[in-house]
DNA sequence: AGCGTAATGATAACCATTATCATTATTATG
DNA sequence: CATAATAATGATAATGGTTATCATTACGCT
């Protein structure tokens, strides 16, 4: 990305003025309802340069990709399959731990994803109830 | 499924055959090219409907499922971004404090899935070459 | 102002997966 | 056994998220 262009900009901004975790199509969506001008195609590229240099997050869940900011410190994510609620957690011995699995099979370790499913207490009432 | 029909039966026997992680159009091209007829769309109502048995397991990957043989202890994968092996893992005290996490948050925890993404020793070695 | 290049946006293409629907196979019933 | 009920198959269309194409526009620089 040679140019952080209008668009960009706007894509950043508000992914960053938020906590959610944005699909391609919720953030044109947004931007349009905002007044801006802005194609899906544009969306997809902006959000793909922005998270190359770092500047967003993403998480790639079974259907879609999906953004968020990336000046949180790194975390893994727990998704309630009633309501679709996301839930931040960070747990630092099982960072650790991964490290030490990859050491073991001699894996040089670039990333990893962990993702819990479950019922948020919400959802999970509502079915007991 | 009420019916183990022949052609789920094949997929279930090749996948049980093997220790890989197989996708849909693999096993559909396994198949036809063992002699047997069977249709893409049949594979996969066949693997869903496997899985939903709990015959068969799968992975969710950025692009497609993987399937693979449920007869193997709970485990999670490493894959390597260089050639796509598959290293499989597992390791208790991860396994025990997901729950702990899940608990706190008052998360009913029903799966998780765990991929750690990075260089096998061979593309690591080929890499620093 | 003019040039070179990166980005945009409409749209086509792609790819994995699911839906449709007529046909076939299996199971249940008389 | 014959036949009805229904589940599964397979060819193919449709779907949905994403990427590619390409003409047009915007930007940075001299
Ligand atoms: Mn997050
Ligand atoms: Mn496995
Ligand atoms: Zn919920
Ligand atoms: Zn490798």
């Amino acid at each position: 990305m040679q140019r952080l262009t209008v668009q960009r900009q706007a894509i950043l901004d508000l992914i960053n003025a938020s906590n959610r975790h944005w699909d391609a199509d919720e953030v044109a969506r947004a931007l349009v309802d905002a007044g801006a001008s802005i194609g899906i195609a544009t969306v997809y590229r902006g959000l793909a340069a922005l998270e190359s240099l770092g500047l967003i997050d993403s998480i790639q869940l079974a259907d879609k990709k999906r953004y968020e900011r990336a000046d949180k410190a790194h975390h893994d994510h727990m998704i309630c399959t009633g309501c679709g609620h996301i839930e931040e957690f960070s747990h630092e011995t099982i960072e650790v731990l991964q490290q030490q699995i990859a050491a073991e099979k001699a894996f040089r370790l670039t990333g990893h994803q962990l993702v819990m499913f479950g019922l948020c207490r919400d959802c999970a009432e509502e079915l007991d109830r």
